[in-house]
DNA sequence: TGACAAGGTGTACGGATGACACTATGTTAT
DNA sequence: ATAACATAGTGTCATCCGTACACCTTGTCA
């Protein structure tokens, strides 16, 4: 992919810059992360943070955009710059600042992951038990939850886990995932419907030996709104 | 300081990794920003932040604080990583990544700064009539004030601009700067007082031809907690 | 047609929030 | 000495918001 033998000189040292992508969904009623297996050194074999390096002619939120399409498949997703980090000896090879994001996969997500030529296999894992990770990625990955669950409470993020359409059971089910933590229904109803930010579509949704729920859909699907 | 004609090759580009502070404190009763006037091109004698490459060998926290230290004289204050920039064309030099940091200076700071080798000039400007400024530096503080007026809702971050000793008045009159609204005292010293975090030093605090008002004391002045 | 399982609905209490006005005290001028 | 001044300091009440809580509805399936 890059030209061998050609070298970029600078006057003085740069550090590599990277993007990596905490992402977030939730599969049976579980928080979970998605880890690639890295290919190569260092840390080979472990799970690590789908991320790569920076294009010297690309945009941070581009660069993200591109190894969460190129390692997992993922694009079109909720996607916001989380922290960075640089500590000076994180990454064996060089000096590497990383850029890190994180996103949030609806539950539905056609993408079934797919690996891709730097990653020896790509996967779901549950927030509660996630294996040894390379690098810092713990570290990033405890800021990115802290994170996910701080905008909670001040912002309409859960909708981005939701798909097109979904029940307010749904929903329901994610804030307690998310809060760990059961929720009152008729509370949550009221509250939710008061935000004013979802209309039924006027079907029902049968699943199970059960009474049908009706359908919701988000007014606007893409925006984050900041509420309170 | 840099050893001449030593160059630094890579087998891939790098960019260059820059931090960029935006140091905040309230002086006469408005919230102002230390700004340096650039002595060097590009944007030679436009105001810009402070801020500067960052060494090798330096974590990103360490060179935030060498540049603040350099650039202005402020050490000791508080500082906490706010966003990364890095629009491909943001510096016309070469590709640069910025890692910005807000700082908090407390009112009474000694430090008058003093204007570093690269800086022709030093000095606060009131937030509210900012000169024109250099690279995309307006941006950076339109999202450092942002961060520091939605923390002031949950956390203690005020009391970042309070010198060792203040007194209630002068407390409220900081949120008010901040929140660009006048508070009903008393309420504002029932919630202050309630959260338990500042005592009194039994000292009175004596100013102008008036009663004079207690003196507080925050019980610990460096940390900054997550309050409701 | 009856058991099942989740869907859907309203009220009442308690704590927190916000509005509001007067007295206290040291300083300064006369 | 004392009176005017300017900021310090104090409590109550009404309203709103968050929380706790239980039963009927409706479609499915045996």
């Amino acid at each position: 992919m890059r030209a061998p033998k050609e070298t970029f000189s600078y006057p003085y040292p740069h550090p590599a810059v990277t993007t990596d992508v905490v992402v977030f969904t939730i599969r049976d009623e579980r928080l979970s992360i998605l880890l690639v297996k890295r290919a190569n050194p260092p840390y080979q074999g472990e799970w690590a943070l789908p991320g790569g390096f920076l294009a010297i002619d690309e945009d941070l939120d581009a660069c993200a955009a591109r190894e969460l399409r190129e390692e997992t498949g993922i694009s079109g997703v909720y996607l916001e710059q989380l922290y960075t980090f640089g500590a000076t000896h994180r990454d064996p090879r060089e000096r590497v600042i990383s850029v890190t994001y994180y996103a949030l996969v609806p539950q539905d997500a056609l993408a079934t992951p797919r690996a891709a030529s730097d990653a020896a296999d790509v996967g779901w894992h549950p927030f509660e038990k996630l294996p040894e990770l390379a690098f810092d990625h713990a570290d990033i990955i405890a800021m990115a939850h802290q994170r996910l669950v701080a905008k909670l409470d001040y912002s309409t993020i859960a909708f981005q886990f939701m798909p097109e359409t979904f029940t307010l059971s749904e929903l329901q089910c994610v804030y307690e995932v998310l809060l760990n933590q059961s929720l009152d229904k008729r509370n949550f109803r009221k509250r939710i419907l008061s935000l004013d930010l979802i209309e039924e579509t006027g079907k029902l949704r049968r699943s199970g030996k059960h009474r049908p729920a009706r359908e919701y859909r988000a007014k606007h699907p893409k925006r984050v709104e900041i509420i309170k």
